[in-house]
DNA sequence: CTGAAAGCGCTTACAG
DNA sequence: CTGAAAGCGCTTACAG
């Protein structure tokens, strides 16, 4: 049986079970307070006998003593928590950010809070309890998508004098102003392009998502710079909400015309098995009619058929630097922005043009 | 500019900008710090003065008080924290779970904290390092995925005395102790082995993840009991990582036979997206010459071609219900265990069996 | 209707 | 090498 919650009542027996504190070991040890802080802190080689550490060890197993946290934070000005400020956890890409940021929060004992950023910001709520708003005081930093700015100004000292919080961003411009942890997008994306080219494609459209974003910006530009004086032309652009059968309509307008383009450059995964469903609504095979191409080798690109050309985003590894570049920042230090290498993926669905 | 981290200097002005106290707040506003508390606490009524109420409000605005957390958490002796323990939140079907929790958990001022299980057991961490060790004081409560047992052992008051976590299981047996926030997952596979039946099919195999866990089990026993007296057989059983490419090694396995089944009944999307990999490579079409079924509802399930007919697991719903029922029994209240339905989602991946 | 005081459990100068 | 004391910022009896 797990114990109800809150006491109800405080048990009458001599030992209420409240949880040991440093107090109580340093009793059993028969040394002070200071003695066991110093131990289990670490901070006490040449300030504590070897002894007297091995009986604050023994006295704190033998409680079970665990420190209180809400004390060492209050003392300490500190919490040892990070938020982590992302679209949408349900979006895999995500979740693989966050496990890649919370690795690195743990080895460094940080804690990991999320939001899914579209906080309803109608909500009123009462004054403090809005996650955001005691954030001030209960984290001691960011790390946040680009994909939800919005929802940061607030955190970010928005309301009232005091500071703001200490922010890491994910995916954003980079001379905005804090330190950002990029993915090479634009890398991606001319390869990605270029690799269509040297395939023999020479008419282009795009499928893109209805989000703004700079990560979204920087492909947009990519792939055009990509085409320019590449003698391949771009014939037409749709956008699209985020998800499969939406992408399928959009994708529809652009392949249901007199001359359709011989390849589909998809902005996501997701977005590139919507344009699938709707070639072969058209009856175009792929790769052999159409190239369609997607973006961070989810999944999803995978288990299309023929698998999907894309390209690879290192979401767990863009968690993991964004953390370490935000601890950098919490301990002191100015960490570099940096970006991260995409790899463009060849697969099954690009093909050279058939000749018409 | 973002400030950096912890303060290098504090600053010669004046103003330290340090972050106003109710202290502070007190003394602009001219009451005691007794009266900020109380008013911020929206216990004033019949106690503290409308005029006053006033003052301290427009005092807190201008100095843009927040509530230090870490001194109320010790105060309180409650953190307003909660666990949620979940094997992957890379898998999409946990992202959601995390999604409904969290919102549940905003709505009553709770954060949520979030460790991916598989905590490295190997690694050896400083006395307190571990996040699950710090989870004693750091947290209210624990909500838990089954699939994620073993590691919660520890946490549950496992070394030394001193009460365990007020706990929530998600998904895993009901009679285990805890209460638990259940899918149904039997009725599921009752529902979905039956259309089979109603299909016409007589020859099944079962595609499994090689992932021990109370759903996994109920889905079985749910399979083998739709089947028994139905006049239909199982034939075969395969157990499989738990990815695309390894389950459709495992498929074939079950596929490249003399006398192949005409249902393959896979317990996950993921599994199922194999399943059609292996079915093409033998050159079987689906849904003529072998259905194929999954479980979940994920994205994949659309964008598998044809689209996979599969039983509907409320993901989101099961993380807000699973939160609620937590943060009830943190109020000493004593939630009721409770089952979510399941829902059969009939698409194109099934069909009658081709006569032989 | 309002304020002074105690205390949550910790860490860190400071004194010995 | 060790201990007594102060104080982080809050909330809550308690006294007026």
């Amino acid at each position: 049986m797990p114990p109800t919650g809150p006491p109800a009542e405080p048990p009458a027996t001599d030992r209420p079970a409240a949880r040991p504190t440093s107090k109580d070991v340093a009793k059993l040890a028969g040394v002070s307070q200071s003695t066991v802080s110093l131990v289990h802190a670490g901070k006490w080689h040449g300030r504590v006998s070897e002894r007297t550490v091995q009986a604050v060890h023994e006295a704190s197993a033998t409680l079970g003593y665990r420190p209180n946290q809400a004390a060492r934070h209050l003392r300490l000005g500190t919490t040892r928590t990070v938020l982590l400020v992302v679209p949408a956890l349900t979006n895999p890409f995500f979740g693989a950010v966050h496990t890649g940021a919370s690795e690195a929060a743990a080895r460094r004992d940080f804690s990991v809070v999320v939001y899914p950023s579209p906080i309803r910001a109608g909500t009123e709520l009462a004054p403090f309890a809005s996650p955001f708003a005691a954030a001030h005081t209960a984290l001691d930093g960011v790390l946040a998508s680009s994909m939800a700015l919005e929802s940061l100004s607030e955190l970010l000292g928005g309301t009232g004098p005091g500071p703001g919080l200490p922010l890491v961003m994910l995916d954003s411009a980079p001379e905005a102003g804090p330190p950002t942890v990029n993915v090479e997008v634009a890398a991606g994306m001319h390869a990605l392009v270029t690799h269509l080219l040297a395939l023999g494609h020479r008419r282009f459209a795009r499928l893109v998502p209805d989000i703004d974003g700079w990560t979204f910006t920087a492909r947009e530009n990519a792939y055009r710079a990509a085409l320019r004086d590449s003698g391949a032309v771009h014939v037409a652009h749709a956008r699209t909400e985020f998800s499969v059968h939406e992408a399928a309509e959009a994708a529809l307008t652009l392949l249901d015309t007199p001359e359709p383009p011989t390849a589909l450059v998809c902005d996501d995964d997701v977005l590139a098995a919507g344009a699938y469903k709707a070639a072969r609504r058209q009856g175009l095979r792929i790769p052999e009619d159409i190239s369609i191409t997607g973006f961070d080798d989810l999944i999803i690109a995978t288990v299309l058929e023929p698998e999907l050309t894309t390209v690879r985003l290192p979401a767990h590894q863009l968690g993991e630097t964004g953390m370490t570049a935000l601890l950098d920042l919490l301990d002191g230090r100015r960490p570099e922005s940096t970006s991260l290498a995409a790899e463009l993926t060849v697969r099954g669905s690009t093909a050279p043009p058939a000749r018409r």
